[in-house]
RNA sequence: GCAGGGGUUCCCGAGUGGCCAAAGGGAUCAGACUGUAAAUCUGACGCGCGAGCUUCGGUGGUUCGAAUCCACCCCCCUGCACCA
């Protein structure tokens, strides 16, 4: 198997690499199929859009001729990593951490390839090795080659250390150790001898070079990803409402796509970079046909459809962008009744409502009810400019009063389906049985 | 414990007896403009379709009327003391 050499300085070239151990010797570590490792802790039933830089790194490494491993931290997720986290977390019970684990091993598994060539991928739990060891031996064999004095001088906990009223629990403190014995024992185990993972990872990466090095005399490297950071200054990956999440079932696929569709300007190039398998040369094409274009710049598109169809496939990207052409084209027509039901599955807001639910209630609260806006006062609003539609049909200021109107049977789609929208972007799907029951 | 400062609507922050649902800014929502953008401008912004209803750390009081005055209580900050 040959690989591509030229695979660091791709990553350099997008951006993507934050730190390294042994800058050189790693370039030249490289020339040859290695195995390296990214780990996924289980803090929730999903991952989300944050770690999918380290997942599609782990995939760049593949396609360059390495071999990828992929490690759900059934263990550490079990502990909490500290790092750079102001707080102490929370412990989840091990049944929930052992189902959310089960999960994360099928999402990680989408991003890479198995099959049978020499660098097929791996996907393990450290829960395998780490849960067989005793106390004792942990403490003798791993403990003893950490300094507490290091350890409290990792940037990663010092402010969980001199922070007032915060502190860190032992158990915390202690995950260091876990992650590092990942890398000794998958170096021992699998040859592996590259860890990669997000800058805020960097403490806990150079903890298992350094214990790999005194407890097997192995040489490894590890490599960080600089935090995705927005240039507004706000978070990455969140929204209004919410996380964005990888499983579709969490976060739909048209949300997804919108997600990125928004991008702002001053990010989407670097985005496209990081997120996307577009060569760097290519990338530069499409920033110099926008500044030259003069119009809408098409490099938000590129990125949605290629982030939606790496983690949605084929077909969620093609229902994301049907469902985004009929919303936003206003030609609601065009849905079928499936596009509906998949609307109502995953596309859009949805509540199923009965006619007995209009009495003695105004459209305001029927709205306000359904999450459309937080106040009754910010539907007013809306109405009073026409910015409130049913199935394309405007709704009066007058008709607040009157709910069964404004769902009136024969402004139905399907006999059934509403879609109100307020203002540009905010969309619900009201399905109601013509039926009294 | 003593002395001083402070707790206001999502956040910051004005307001010291009626003109206060409470200035201003931020955030948010809607409209215009646009590229489903940014910036800008406009409107809304405690709750209620509405009549109206409920707020200014808590409880009670003074008053025709209190976020504003009084009493007690709770919490935060600053200095001093105590402890060491």
């Amino acid at each position: 198997m040959s690989v591509d050499t030229q695979l660091l300085h791709d990553l350099q070239a997008r951006g993507l690499i934050a730190q390294m151990t042994g800058d050189q010797q790693l370039f030249e570590h490289l020339n040859s199929p290695r195995t390296l490792y990214c780990g996924f802790d289980p803090t929730a039933d999903s991952l989300h859009i944050g770690s999918l830089v380290p997942l599609l790194m782990l995939r760049r490494f593949q396609l360059a001729g390495h071999k990828p491993i992929a490690l759900v931290g059934g263990a550490t997720g079990l502990i909490g990593d500290p790092s750079f986290k102001a707080q102490e977390r929370k412990l989840n019970t091990p049944d929930i951490v052992a189902g959310w684990v089960e999960k994360l091993k099928a999402q990680v598994s989408q991003f890479v390839e198995f099959g049978d060539q020499e660098n097929s991928a791996q996907v393990v739990n450290n829960l395998d090795w780490v849960g067989q060891i005793n106390v004792l031996d942990f403490l003798r064999d791993i403990g003893k080659h950490f300094s507490v004095n290091n350890m409290i001088n990792k940037e990663s906990v010092k402010q969980r250390l001199e922070r007032e009223g915060a502190g860190i629990s032992f158990t915390e403190f202690t995950y260091m150790l876990l992650q590092s014995y990942d890398f000794a024992e998958l170096y021992h185990h699998h040859g592996c001898t590259l860890q990669i993972g997000g800058s805020d990872q960097w403490g806990n990466i150079t903890g298992g070079t350094d214990l790999t090095r005194r407890l097997y005399g192995g040489q490894v490297f590890g490599l960080t990803m600089p935090l995705v950071t927005k240039a507004d200054g706000t978070k990455f990956g969140k929204t209004e409402s919410g996380t964005i999440w990888l499983d579709a079932s969490k976060t739909s696929p048209y949300a997804f796509y919108q997600f990125w569709l928004n991008t702002a300007d001053a990010d989407v190039y670097k985005f496209l970079r990081y997120f996307t398998f577009l060569s760097v040369e290519q990338i530069a094409q499409i920033e110099a046909d926008d500044k030259a274009s003069g119009t809408k710049p098409g490099a938000q598109r590129i990125l949605a459809e290629e982030v939606t169809k790496l983690v949605h496939g084929e077909a969620g990207l093609t229902a994301a962008k049907r469902i985004t052409e009929a919303l936003f084209s206003g030609n609601l027509e065009s849905l079928s009744e499936s596009d509906l039901e998949q609307l109502k599955q995953d596309g859009v807001p949805y509540t199923k409502l009965s006619r007995a639910d209009f009495a003695e209630r105004t459209l305001t609260q029927i709205l306000v009810d359904a999450g459309m806006a937080s106040s009754g006062k910010q539907i007013k609003d809306a109405l009073a400019r026409g910015a409130v539609q049913i199935n394309q049909v405007v709704i009066a200021q007058e008709e607040n009063t009157n709910p069964e109107g404004c769902f009136a049977v024969e402004r139905a789609r399907y006999s059934r389906f509403y879609l109100t929208k307020m203002g540009k972007k905010t969309y619900h799907l009201f399905e109601i049985n013509q039926t009294n029951d």
